[in-house]
DNA sequence: ACCTGAACACCGTTCAAGT
DNA sequence: ACCTGAACACCGTTCAAGT
């Protein structure tokens, strides 16, 4: 890759990522070409498709995320606590950016796109985490690692979408954690103590 | 209103009706009016914005709905399987049109809109369901009806997003009747009896 | 090999002209 | 009062020309 064309790519990357912490992950990707000072032929010939481009952006932190379920399975002797810890991570990961939890809930169903291979690895860390607490018992099983994550997205989404009304309305913001709770709530097999519900 | 605008209006919503069960909800308005046989400006005349439209399309859906919830409440003396059985209703209502249960996720924060409008008198219903079974003792009382459609729409969502890749891909579908009771389970207090849950 | 940006396609929305 | 559709705006995407 030639230097010039190594440089447009991070800087588009970083123009992206701000992009999207300030406009939400549905910017004009002509905004972001002219920003990085590139034409939008570039970005396109780097980036294909707007996923290629978010995929990009999300890299170091499904990293991130994955470590930290790996760490979790190691260290945490509560497979309850563990799966809390982690989809609370993941909760507030898919929140950065405006529309990102959309685009996750699309990604996790097709592995054919850029972002669905970027999740892989951390999809599979938090599968790990899930299955541990099935086969202790403590979670449901008829329940599987992409329902819980759909479950997520919608807390997410529910959050931005009522984010974006908050000004000319009366209804309380929605919270996220306690959202969780509840699908959390919903995924203990109630076999054992599991006290955890608070 | 005139006779042919009234005509007019009810071949949009008509032709709305099955564009959006063909196409989803975020079929074109240029479409809509080209097979309702008007011009695109008569569309905007009579539904200024698209939730406009689609109010119009579920006005009476939302009508029996609430009629619904206002049966239950009377007849069912449980208010679990009261609460479940709306519930079950509300989460296949959303799945008729691809696209509903975002814009539902929208509207139900925003009564400035029409579909937000719409949905008030239905939404009442749904709350005095929650509300009853949470004075009652049989669910938790740190949870708002907001909070339940916001989960209800997300289920949908991905049952929806699911089966746009159900082709090229071997993740088994999402069954949002499993989703709901995972939610149902998460919303019970757990201080009665309350074996529903199998 | 890579970059550029004009050109095309598509859709939502408005509004002047017509009935 | 209502209807029409051309016109405008905006954005995504492609591709011929240039370096």
């Amino acid at each position: 890759m030639r230097a010039d064309a190594l440089r447009n790519r991070e800087r588009l990357v970083e123009v992206a990522q701000s992009a999207f912490a300030t406009n939400g992950i549905e910017t004009s990707l002509e905004e972001i070409a002219r920003q990085a000072g590139v034409g939008i032929g570039t970005l396109y010939r780097r980036f294909p498709r707007r996923e290629d481009l978010i995929a990009a952006v999300l890299a170091e932190r499904y990293l991130k995320l994955t470590e930290c379920a790996l760490t979790l399975a190691e260290h945490r002797k509560d497979a309850d606590a563990a799966l809390t810890e982690w989809l609370t991570l993941l909760v507030e990961h898919m929140a950065i950016y405006r529309g990102l939890s959309l685009a996750v809930k699309e990604a996790i169903h097709d592995q054919s796109t850029a972002l669905g291979r970027t999740c892989k690895e951390m999809m599979d860390a938090g599968t790990a985490l899930l299955e541990r607490g099935q086969s202790l018992g403590v979670f449901r099983t008829d329940v599987n690692f992409y329902d819980v994550m759909s479950l997520c997205s919608g807390i997410v989404t529910a959050v931005e979408r009522r984010a974006e009304k908050l000004a000319d309305s009366d209804i309380p913001p929605v919270d996220p954690y306690l959202l969780l709770d509840v699908v959390l709530k919903g995924l203990r097999s109630g076999v054992l103590g599991g006290g955890a519900g608070g």
